[in-house]
DNA sequence: ATCTTTTGTTGTGGAGACGAAGAAATCAGC
DNA sequence: GCTGATTTCTTCGTCTCCACAACAAAAGAT
């Protein structure tokens, strides 16, 4: 063996034998009882046949299975419209039961709480909103009001008497899954508080909570364009930029456990001044305050009260003030430049725009971004969708949260 | 129901059901037979309880599947130095058996090619390298060459009689490893070239291909630093910047499955001119071009011949040329910028820096890059590491593709 | 020499899934 | 209307995989 060999067995460092180390075995295998369920719910309605076809199993080992769940209350056979199939026995629709219970998501934003109830198969059944008054910063007053935010979504016609088995919770700012703590938030004070547990212990029942983004995200891959794509980027422009990814069907949370920061990705070497304190974020371009600091000049002094800048900013830009457009221009390209660099650097099956309907609609045209997109990314430039809704979708995210962490454990 | 939540139940589109939809079900489950095989690989050596305990198995369904394993040649006790183990019955240390076969991993790059065999055990045996002509640029001139180098790696001593049995090979362009299709590359004319089923042809072996930057990628997550990480980032630069990414242990090869572009990302609006024909690519600040391209004005008129361009304005800048300097500053700027971006996007445990080594040492000083890095980055910023190596190291990775890709037959 | 401790082996039993065969429910055709 | 074809669903025997537990082996501790 000469030298360069024994260098090259030298490079693993200090570790013998030789492929990725992985600490706990990923088990991956779910059984068989999971797998159809989820496949019953996330069909809606399919028979046993199509259920052992989709699943790779014979359709003697569904039968036991289905007849299982059937008993345990967590799926039903429905009586069908009858609907054309050729000849031979006419299959048996299945679809999961929503009477064994509910799962309860809840959002919180700097100016507002919404939440909203959903039954197992993931149909919405009530919802609630409470303002939220800014001042309310300490965590144990999030608690109080996310108490009464519940119990108001429980007294909501359609909530029947389903037991609510589980609560999916959203909040800005940095907070990871896995572990339920809260690291940072803008909102409320304090840094590194088990939120988890504690609405938990307040609410009575097992909580899930994660990021504001992560939300919308889940709310893509459970219940918008974001199901059938097995990876995509979620950007949403609210106060900031951000950015939700999912990698092989399943959401990609970083190795630390919080969002991406789109956000403060930097598109200007020493550019603007952010409000993060560093340099050339493209938030520093593109969100609210960005926009802001440059209205006074455009507005050429007349400066409208407060949180109504970017609406005479954009009546400014519409009645053909140059500098108001260009303002909005400058913000559209750099959202491009952004959405480039998450198409480069990611590569995913497609880039949705989501968030309130506003926002998109005057600030960041679908045309424009499907133009200046691809202009900057290389291969396959993704599809980008705008998906501009309401603000209960972060409520149903986290609803989708919920029942994602409870299914497991249904079923176990 | 009121308008609004029926609003919500209608915004699925018009998919029926919830929850993410995977065409084929993620089967994960692996047999203990190829867990076992691999968690040997991993460890180099280790005994039959502690294998137990890894994988989370009784000690009782170990036992047999190694004695299985051992008989088929595939792994071996190891008569061990008699290391210090408490009280109690000696383990016995296992091994994989490297002499049941070897794998090959080739790389072509646009000066030469390199190539490495290495056995089961992840050791290199043998390695070979090839001067290439830059005039060869059909399919069928690589073809051939590959098959002198395949030849010339076999003759080698050291590669002794051992059967090979997969080969890997990687090559710079948009190589796609799912199908074997090299869709483009800047050394071979032709587009869309089954590549893999051509060269497992000529070879008479199976051939897995990936582009090259993968193969530093699987490099690092089979034999370098990045085993044990669950998420991180390898950035090469040689005649452009590329990225790797590795999500859950496992390469991320994007959704298209080639490569990552972060050579192509933009950090500055209508910036310099890229070789894409894009501007403000990444790449049209740090890569050699990009520097051969302002050398001119530093160099002061004084034109160095071709390929010592770089060389003479690394000289002046170290001379205390202050022109020549600004070109290294900024371009190092402009990178740590770059994997910032990297860091913001996709939150990695650690970004390594991987190439030929004279590159970093004279562009990007580690220490630079450590300070810049997370003066531009959100959250936990990644350490940042340089793994500068020599060549072999592509041939190497693209062993560990063969190894990857060989390894379930081999078990089946 | 005996006890303790740790490793590895063997045997039984259970869960889960396959495959084949059969029962059920419908359509097509005579 | 009967028969046969067709498709769906069920039943049952079997097989594989793995857990559990008892046991054998090989040391050090006392």
């Amino acid at each position: 063996m000469d030298a360069s060999l024994e260098s090259a067995a030298a490079f693993s460092g200090d570790l013998p034998g030789c492929g990725p180390l992985r600490g706990a075995r990923a088990s991956g295998a779910l059984p068989l009882r999971q797998d159809v369920y989820e496949a019953v719910r996330s069909a809606g309605r399919i028979s046993r046949a199509a259920l052992a076809k989709e699943l790779e199993v014979s359709p003697g080992s569904v039968t036991p299975v289905v007849s299982d769940l059937l008993t345990a209350g967590l799926l039903r056979e429905l009586e069908d419209e009858a609907q054309p199939h050729g000849r031979g026995r006419p299959p048996v629709t299945l679809g999961v039961a929503p009477s064994r219970g509910l799962v309860a998501g809840m959002k919180v934003s700097d100016h507002e709480y919404s939440a909203m109830l959903v039954d197992l198969a993931g149909q919405p059944v009530a919802q609630a909103r409470m303002d939220r008054a800014a001042e309310i910063r300490t965590v144990d007053g999030l608690l109080d009001e996310l108490r009464v935010l519940y119990d108001r979504l429980r007294s909501q016609e359609g909530a029947g008497a389903a037991p609510i088995l589980w609560t999916g919770l959203g909040m800005p700012g940095m907070v990871d899954h896995a572990s339920g703590r809260m690291r940072w938030s803008p909102i409320v004070d304090g840094r590194d508080v088990d939120v988890g547990a504690l609405v938990s212990e307040r609410l009575g029942l097992p909580v899930s909570v994660d990021n504001d983004t992560n939300l919308l995200t889940m709310a893509e891959l459970w219940f918008g364009r974001g199901r059938g794509l097995s990876d995509f980027a979620v950007v949403t422009i609210e106060y900031g930029v951000g950015l939700g990814l999912v990698v092989d069907h399943a959401p990609y949370r970083g190795a630390h456990g919080h969002g991406m920061e789109l956000g403060h990705t930097k598109v200007q070497l020493d550019g603007a001044l952010c409000r993060c304190g560093q340099r050339g974020c493209l938030e520093a371009y593109v969100a609210d305050f960005a926009l802001v600091r440059e209205a006074a000049v455009a507005l050429d002094g007349e400066v409208p009260p407060r949180g109504e800048v970017l609406e005479a900013l954009y009546a400014q830009a519409k009645d053909g003030n140059e500098a108001a457009r260009a303002i909005f221009d400058r913000a559209g390209r750099y959202l491009a430049l952004g959405l480039a660099n998450v198409a480069n650097l990611f590569d995913p099956n497609r880039i949705i725009l989501s968030g309130s309907r506003m926002r998109y609609e005057y600030l960041y045209a679908e045309e424009m971004l499907a133009e200046a997109v691809p202009s900057m990314s290389l291969n396959a430039p993704p599809p980008i969708e705008v998906n501009a809704w309401d603000d209960l979708v972060w409520a149903r995210g986290a609803a989708a949260l919920a029942l994602a962490d409870l299914t497991p454990r249904l079923l176990a």
